[in-house]
DNA sequence: ATGCAATGTCACCGCATGGTGATATGGTGT
DNA sequence: ACACCATATCACCATGCGGTGACATTGCAT
């Protein structure tokens, strides 16, 4: 028995992701946790205060929703696209992050279900996320030369078609169609690309 | 006492419902449904074999899922529409049918978690109920004039627009704002429909 | 009215959960 | 070498869960 807080700490924030991944939102608890990370349950509660707080590390730790500079690593190259081609691109690198992500799609389908330390920290970050996101987009677009698209309200296009595909994600994980459409498949995600194409295409035109 | 299994079977399916609505998933159990009927809950193993079993027949009692009539009440109107008029209308109607029923969100929300009889059966439901939609809109289309809109991939951008939908309305239950759209007013549901509405007209011209 | 199956009640089991107090053991400064 | 405090362990509690067997009551056919 080697004894170091940090260790244990690191220990139980790892146990935690590990437990997620493993059994779902469903096993998440002090004691399958604690059995993971090869350590008593008490040291939850004095290391972290209370279960809760714990998932809150964890959720703090994790790189769990894609950040900006994933979704544009390149804003000189989104800059010197149209409005319509820089949405879909940045549609798609949202979609692609998010599929990469089981553990964050899985808070994510929690988060429809019950309001707790994880859900609301992700929702946090999430929200960060999105307004720095849409303000970086619309940087972009002042640079750009007005154009035709300048009355879209892209904030509720955007809504629907990533909440769309944030839908089919958390699907995915598990059931295989929808919609005639084959989650399980690369073909059907591109599929599904292409609709977003032609769908934010044609509102341009 | 009164002794009359039709009535206890009725009560306990019922109090499924009841349990579901008022403390959500996490809630319905078989202690809880029980004691909700106001029954002993070994009556549940007794008429319907298990738990599973009686979420089925709740599953199966309810109209969980927008039926075909629900949804296209007036097919003869909709034959007159074109392609485009058609599908955003019946998007339309579909998203304010699953707005009214928070029973069917709460399962599936569950769905995007677990696999259970619940969330098996709301599936099979959804899955035949989608194909005679699919269907339904094929036979309608094929009565019309043929457009320009025929070699479009209406089944990808439908699930991609029907998936947000569904994704927003879930979201709506717990969190009111989503990418800046007030999800818990009219005016932001509007604002979404205005958006299917011109991704779907863009589409076809 | 009586007998008996159908219906409903109750008490209990094993198990897992979140949570806590007393206790043992390791690391560290003197 | 010793003492001491932080660190980790263990045993235990109350609670709620799904599930089951033994028993009480009702209603109905004879």
């Amino acid at each position: 028995m080697v004894k170091n807080k940090q260790a244990t700490q690191d220990k139980l924030i790892k146990a935690v992701g590990e437990v997620l991944a493993d059994v779902g939102f469903s096993g998440v608890g002090v004691n399958a946790v604690a059995k993971r990370a090869g350590v008593d349950k008490v040291l939850i509660y004095r290391y972290f205060g209370s279960f809760d707080k714990l998932c809150l590390a964890f959720a703090q730790s994790a790189d769990f929703w894609p950040s900006l500079k994933e979704l544009i690593p390149d804003p000189e190259v989104l800059s010197a696209m149209g409005t319509a081609e820089r949405v879909t691109l940045v549609l798609k690198r949202f979609t692609t992050s998010l599929r990469k992500r089981p553990l964050t799609l899985e808070v994510m389908a929690w988060e429809l279900l019950e309001r707790n330390a994880f859900t609301i920290e992700l929702e946090n970050v999430r929200e960060a996320s999105g307004l720095e996101l849409n303000r970086f987009m619309q940087d972009l677009s002042s640079n750009t030369t007005r154009d035709s698209t300048d009355e879209i309200d892209w904030l509720a296009i955007t809504a629907v078609l990533s909440a769309g595909m944030q839908y089919l994600a958390l699907r995915a994980r598990k059931i295989n169609v929808y919609n005639g459409i084959e989650l399980n498949k690369d073909e059907g995600w591109m599929q599904l690309e292409r609709s977003i194409e032609t769908l934010i295409a044609g509102v341009t035109t």
